[in-house]
DNA sequence: AAATATTTTTAGACTAGGCTAAAAATATTT
DNA sequence: AAATATTTTTAGCCTAGTCTAAAAATATTT
């Protein structure tokens, strides 16, 4: 089966696509993808019709797009080296956090799949990348971890954080700036109804209040 | 200033006018461009035009081009780039010499300077990539080194092999069945005036017949 | 220097990927 | 169910980068 040639922004679609499937649990629309991609709402529909003939993604017009078994492989393993490359950076060549998605953003595109092999292997085969999200294996499989958002966690509960889920580089300099990086420990010590602000000690020593939003953007995986 | 976008392919364009210039010492001319992008002359000619708008190359019509001072640092911090990945996949990755240029050539065009600088930090700052080509530093400085081509040394001279002037697989694939890697000790012992081939002893302790072809594409250190 | 060969440019066309503005289809309110 | 709002598609246009075929310019031979 000739392996057509995909470009990189038949790629990006495809990520788009998958990951507005895997949020809402449904087809993918125009407005969605347009909005991911800041393209025009135009411009999706002729990448859709592209797409769907290349059998990457199922689409009907007005019912949006849902990856066919190709396309969720492709945009599985754009996933995969995305997040390999961000392990490298961070691990290897002591990136900060913040910076590394726009640089793995370029670099997920790289074809061969022997890099991505030895790649992985180089790391030591990581489940998670530097925000905390699962890495998938060459199969496609994501390792499944047992997480809350912060903000459901109840008074009295300790837990450590392990992902976030908002990636802006803002929000990632204000965990920073708390010394809330990815394995801190945190206990719940009082939420206030008002706002649904919390009062968390991290790391045994430090009391820090967070909003609302920002509890909602943080996984906790509980002790 | 504005740094203006350049694309991937205007990047391919000043990286081979780049190298004609150099091994032809003089202006670049659209036969030996469109043979060295696999292009027709036509594109050449539009592309070369485009690169002359954005000040990135000196072009007169008929008279072939060459590089301005900005598509010189252009030109160079690619091979810098290009050569550093080189390193990378060889001593990082475990990639053979003759698997690495195809995925250099897709990671040559990754944008970040800081990714470059830490890149180079992490293997070491080398001065030459697998093929024993020099690496430009931040600067676009060449490091230059004494070096003759094999076909050119006489014979009771000793030397060692620092670097091969061609780079396809099956040269290379070649130099490792005879165990000719980088580093290599060589004696010459004869010459053989009919057709230009040498018989050496390598590592002190085999011989080998090379031909004329082979000479011209190895560079040796004297000792 | 004329004839011939080679190189380069022009002219016109094509694909990928994008855009705006208007029309059509679907969803949501009242 | 009608009216209104939102989403999606259509129509037509644009740029980058490619192509072929023919014309023009330059180089090489004789």
């Amino acid at each position: 089966m000739a392996a057509k040639t995909i470009s990189q922004a038949e790629e990006n679609y495809l990520k788009a696509i998958f990951k507005i499937n895997e949020k809402n649990g449904k087809s993918a629309g125009n407005k969605a993808i347009s909005q991911a991609m800041q393209t025009s709402a135009a411009s999706v529909t002729d990448m859709l019709r592209r797409l769907a003939k290349k059998k990457l993604i199922n689409y009907e017009s007005h019912k949006g797009a849902t990856l066919t078994d190709t396309g969720n492989r492709i945009a599985t393993n754009l996933i995969r080296k995305h997040r390999l490359w961000e392990v490298f950076l961070v691990d290897k060549l002591q990136f900060a956090w913040d910076e590394v998605h726009p640089i793995a953003e370029e670099l997920e595109h790289i074809k061969s799949e022997k890099l991505v092999a030895r790649l992985d292997e180089f790391l030591g085969t990581p489940k998670f990348d530097p925000h905390g999200d699962p890495i998938p294996d060459a199969d496609g499989n994501f390792t499944f971890r047992q997480q809350v958002l912060l903000s459901e966690v109840e008074i009295g509960k300790k837990g450590m954080l392990v992902g976030v889920q908002e990636h802006s580089k803002s929000f990632l300099q204000y965990l920073d700036s708390l010394e809330l990086g990815l394995g801190t420990e945190v206990e719940i010590l009082e939420r206030f109804a008002y706002d649904d602000s919390m009062r968390l000690l991290i790391n045994a020593k430090k009391e820090v209040v967070l909003s609302h939003k920002v509890n909602q953007n943080l996984f906790i995986k509980l002790v």
